[in-house]
Formats: structure tokens, C-alpha cells, sequence
DNA sequence: ACAAATTTTGTAAACGCTTTCAAGATTCTA
DNA sequence: TAGAATCTTGAAAGCGTTTACAAAATTTGT
């Protein structure tokens, strides 16, 4: 490539006749300068067109002015709404924002090297590996974990929504108001946080209401359509047919409604289904799906805000959940 | 915040014996190294967890090894795609991410210094204001643009789609297979090269089969669902009923669906409907929308390829247009 | 075994900026 | 109006790398 020339804080000093130190200043306006200097210096800037380059300044002034976002990969519609308000926020505060995927390096074992070139990170679910997580914590790096607690022995602050709390209300309307009492569950992917939480609210709804959860009942939905499908295909072979099922997530809930339709099973007359997370096809499907809606861009938010906190010196709080909102459509048996 | 304790090349040189010079060496693999130099340098590495600094390495490298992504807005259906392909892609190659959307900037007019922290990037539409993309090419900074083409002025290589010619096909298929003789367009953004191009595939369709352009059945959708609900409505109450209706992209389409719906005509009975885009939602409406296939990953990662070709000082093609495919489902009157 | 060729390593100068320290200019005080 | 106090500016030392260039060490050829 060719390599353009560059116009360097040294340039605008000779033209400005000022030194570097000077033309620093008035960039920066870190210090007072006379009114003629930082004229002379500002009209200097503008003929040559001269930007400052952040590379020197990171290295010169410890800091980079960069979030990092760390991700496993780049997929599902959640991502939108996450990157969205990250990124927002972010450029609200001023910093600006690197992505990484962890994806194809968790084998490689390399990872990105946040501590150097970001102020601080943010990572989601369990894009980092543990043992990564631990060293940046001993380093003291700043970051924040969104849909992730730590381990115990790594103090750093999460920002999450109230997933327990939230299934739980889902399961009191479901057996309250909609007067099911045999209410299948599908589980998100092994070891996720969000699932956990959600399965123990079911479980406490259901144990509130003095009902038994049919392990045969609880089957996997992996978050993803295929393996929902899969999941609610064998059920039906079996002869296992639960009056309402709810899947941890509308992705897996997709998969449940496609495996019933072909079934030949009517939702919500035959079985009733919930997801969680309220994606945008919710909506729009028929029958519309009853779901919780995730406050995901507002996670986002506050998690770049919690983390800005921290690079700021304050100490903020170290567990955020956030509200969801019940979002009662048509797949579970409610009409208006 | 309480800065940890950096380790640098001169603590590793130091452990090792050697000269930072060495250390650099034996990192970079650039020249050759004894091998007992080697393993006493990697020893001191693993000993006291050096990893380089990125920002120094850039610095003194004239690289970044970062790609800059420009968009607007962190919006819409095809934002994850996009992002995955150009995530991938870059990291495949060993480049980083930088985000930027210049939403919030428009007016302030302060741009992302891109020609500093990136080596390259890679604009999406007119995210980039027309004198900000000349300065950059001025300076013979590297660039690729996504779903727009440069000025005549601006030689700068383009990725895309097929928009005119699928568009074409599109309608083709209405007329010929179909046969609707009576088809609405509704237009995307002011401004907006892809919906020219698709409007412009449309209009030749038409008049390659002697039907006559409606004037007033070309409408305003804004690629979005409101606006071309809104649309709808009034051609309906205006007592406008086009036989066909073709929307710009599919979240416009869903605003002619939920239009027509309110106003209880049938798709595709009354009125059949057809988008561009398929996104996520299109196959599970019902009656499912047929639709164009845009290969948005794909247009991404040939976007980062062309960069790094630019990069690596080839000579990359200046247009790719990529194909797409038709997909057909039930809004066209079709069925299996 | 000695010069020549080659390999390996170290020295030091960038890269473009921030910031400390101190000197030079200016303004104020009595 | 001299000396003190305050502004304004410049010189220079980093920040952590890469990379000529040159020196030192090793190998080779005869």
C-alpha cells in the first residue's frame, strides 16, 4: 500500500513557530495558552489538516479511550439490540469500541489482549474462558460481565435481568390465570446462566403452587430452534404431551410451535407454549407468542455505564438485574 | 482506577539476558534466533506473563491491524449478518474490529479518526458524509464501501448485490408466472441506491413486458414498517387497490401486510406481496412472504477481503455485485 | 589455522504524543 | 520600580515497540 504522508503534531509546531509541547496543549486544551498562540496554532491545524493520532497519544497517555467487547459469536437476534446499545452508549462517553469474538480462538487458546489495548472489557456470557477472566482480575483490568455472575473468587460487577424472578411470574400467570398445571420446560445449552435461573423459577413456581415437575417433562431446546424441534418431535412420539410447554428462550420456542404444527397439534387449544426474551418474530407469528420481554439494549447500557464507573475511579454496583415485562399474547391460551 | 503494574519487552529482556532487541525477535519470528536464545526468552515470557503491547507494536509498526467498520446506525435485521461476516472474516485474518457509527456525529461533524487506529475501513451505505470520504481517498487511505457506490471523483472499489437485475427477475416472475399485470413499488429511504436500483429492475421489468408504470401506485416505504403501513392505508382508503404489491425490503413488505390485513383484504387472494431482503421473520408469517435473498454475510466478507487486498497492495476489483436468489413462498399467490 | 562468509545479537534511532520541570515573560504589590 | 507572583512556553524524558546498522560470535573454506 502506499503509505500517504503524514501530518504530524511536529508539522503544525513548525508552521505554528511553537513548540510541540504548545500544540499539545491547545489540542488538548489541558493548559491555559495565550489567545494569539492558540491561534496561530489552530490556524496551522486546519491548513495542514492535521488530526492527532490516538495511537501515540494511547502510548504517551496510558489510556486508550477504548471499551472492548468480548462475545463468543456473533449470532442470534439478541446481538442487534446488545451491539446497539454498547456502542451508543459508549461513543455517549467518548470511547470508542473494539469488538472480539472468542469463537474461533477458544481452541487456539490465544485470546485478545484486552489489557493493552482497551481500557477496559466487557464481557458477555461466557465468551472468556475462566482461567483468562482470573487473570485479568488479578491484573485489577477493569470489566463488567453481562448474562454472567462471576465465579466467587472474582470480585467484578454483572449486570444481568431478573431471569428467576421473571420465569417465575411467567409460571404463576401460566398455572393462575391460564389454570395449567402440567407445564413441560426446555432447557437453554449446558451450563448457561440465563437457563439456570429461568429452570429455578419454573421449579419454585411450580413448587408454590404444590405442583410436581415431571422430569421427563424437562428436555433440552439449546436456545436453538433445530434442537427444540427435536426435543418436542420425540416427546410427541413417546406419547408425551404436556398441556403447556415453556422454552427458555423464543428461539427454542420456535422449534416447539414447528414440531407441534407438524404433529398436528393446535396452540394453543391442544398445547400451550411461552418462550422468553420476546425476539422480534414473537409478534408476528400465529399464534402470536406469550413470552418475557428481555430489556437486552438496556443491559447493554448499563454495563458500559457500569464500567465507565469503574475506569472512573468510583465504585459502582457490583450486581444489577433489570426488569422484564410479561408479554401475554395469543400462544398461551389468552384472548382479549 | 488503580493501574497494575505493566510487564514490558525490558522486564522479559532482563529475565532472559538478552537485548530487548532479541526479545522483540523472538516474539515477531521476524529474523532467526538461536534456539537456546529462543527458549531462554520464552521461558522469561511464560515467567512473568508478558504479552506486547498492541499500541506500542502499532506505533512502531505504522500498522494498526485493525479494520474500522462505518456505519450509521446499529439497526435492523441485516446488522447481525453484516457484523458476523465482517467479524469473521477480519479476525481470520488476523485483523481486529473497530466500530463506529456515526449516527450521534452527523451533526457534530467530528468524525472517527479512521486513517489513524485503522489500516483500513470499510463503509456501510452513506454512512460517511461525501466530503469526509474524499478527504480519506485524498489521502489515499484505504477503503471499501458496502451497498453504495463512490462518486465518479471517488475511485474506490464497491461490494454489493444484484439489486437491479433481482429485481428484475422478481418481477419477471410476477408477470410471467404469475400473471399480475397491476404491480405497486414501494420505494425505499430518499436517497437510498439500493431501492434505486431495485425501483429501476422493477420499471424495466415492466416495460420489457409493455405494462405500463402506475405513477401513483409508486409509494414511499422507507424500509420500514411504519411508513409503508401508513402507505397502504392510504391507497386503500383512496381506493387504490394494486393486484400486486412490491416492497423495497422486507420490513417494509410487513407494513403492507399488517395494512392490508387492517384492511381486511386477503393476502395473496386479493392482494399478493412480495419483499426483498429475507429476513429472519419472512418465512414465518403467515401467508409466508416471498421474497429476495440478499447474501448480506457474504457481500461483508468479500467487502473485508477486497480491503485486505488494498492492503496487502493488490489490485482488488472495483465492483462486485453478488448474487441472490429468489425465494418464492405463499404472499405471491404461490403454492406448492 | 586464518581469513572470509555467515549467523546471531546488541545499540540506538525512530514512531507521535503527553507531561514534568524549569526558564522566560508578564503582571502585580508595596 | 524592584521583587514577588503568575502566566505562558519550551526542552526533554518517557510510553513499549520495531528495525537499521554494526558488532560479536560462529561456521566455513582452503
Amino acid at each position: 500500500m502506499l503509505r500517504m504522508k503524514r501530518v504530524t503534531i511536529e508539522d503544525v509546531a513548525r508552521q505554528a513557530g511553537v513548540s510541540i509541547a504548545t500544540v499539545s496543549r491547545v489540542v488538548s486544551g489541558s493548559t491555559h495558552v495565550a489567545p494569539m498562540t492558540t491561534a496561530k496554532v489552530q490556524a496551522a491545524i486546519n491548513m495542514l489538516g492535521y488530526k492527532p493520532n490516538p495511537i501515540a497519544k494511547h502510548l504517551a497517555g496510558q489510556r486508550t479511550n477504548t471499551i472492548g467487547l468480548i462475545v463468543d459469536e456473533i449470532v442470534g437476534d439478541f446481538f442487534q439490540p446488545m451491539l446497539r446499545g454498547i456502542e451508543q452508549t459508549s461513543s455517549e462517553h467518548g470511547y470508542d469500541l473494539l469488538i472480539h469474538s472468542t469463537r474461533m480462538r477458544r481452541r487456539s487458546g490465544s485470546y485478545p489482549v484486552a489489557e493493552h489495548n482497551t481500557d477496559g472489557i466487557i464481557v458477555f456470557g461466557n465468551s472468556l474462558p475462566l482461567d483468562e477472566l482470573r487473570r485479568l482480575y488479578i491484573k485489577q483490568f477493569p470489566m463488567v460481565l453481562m448474562h454472567q455472575t462471576p465465579p466467587s473468587d472474582v470480585h467484578v460487577p454483572c449486570v444481568t435481568i431478573e431471569n428467576k424472578r421473571s420465569a417465575q411470574r411467567m409460571v404463576d400467570y401460566l398455572i393462575e390465570q391460564r389454570g395449567y398445571t402440567e407445564i413441560a420446560f426446555l432447557r437453554g445449552p449446558e451450563g448457561n446462566e440465563d437457563s439456570q435461573w429461568r429452570e429455578l423459577g419454573f421449579r419454585e413456581s411450580m413448587a408454590a403452587h404444590g405442583l410436581k415437575v415431571d422430569d421427563e417433562l424437562i428436555g433440552m431446546g439449546g436456545f436453538e430452534e433445530m434442537q427444540a424441534h427435536h426435543t418436542v418431535t420425540q416427546w410427541v412420539r413417546q406419547g408425551k404431551r404436556p398441556r403447556c410447554i415453556f422454552a427458555a428462550d423464543d428461539d427454542s420456542a420456535l422449534g416447539v410451535l414447528r414440531a407441534l404444527k407438524e404433529a398436528g397439534l393446535r396452540v394453543p387449544q391442544d398445547v400451550a407454549v411461552v418462550g422468553f426474551d420476546d425476539i422480534r418474530i414473537a409478534s408476528y407469528l400465529s399464534p402470536a407468542l406469550t413470552t418475557v420481554r428481555a430489556p437486552i439494549e438496556q443491559v447493554s447500557r448499563v454495563a458500559v455505564e457500569t464500567l465507565i464507573q469503574l475506569l472512573e475511579g468510583e465504585t459502582p454496583q457490583m450486581l444489577t438485574l433489570l426488569p422484564t415485562e410479561l408479554i401475554i399474547r395469543e400462544s398461551c391460551g389468552y384472548s382479549a
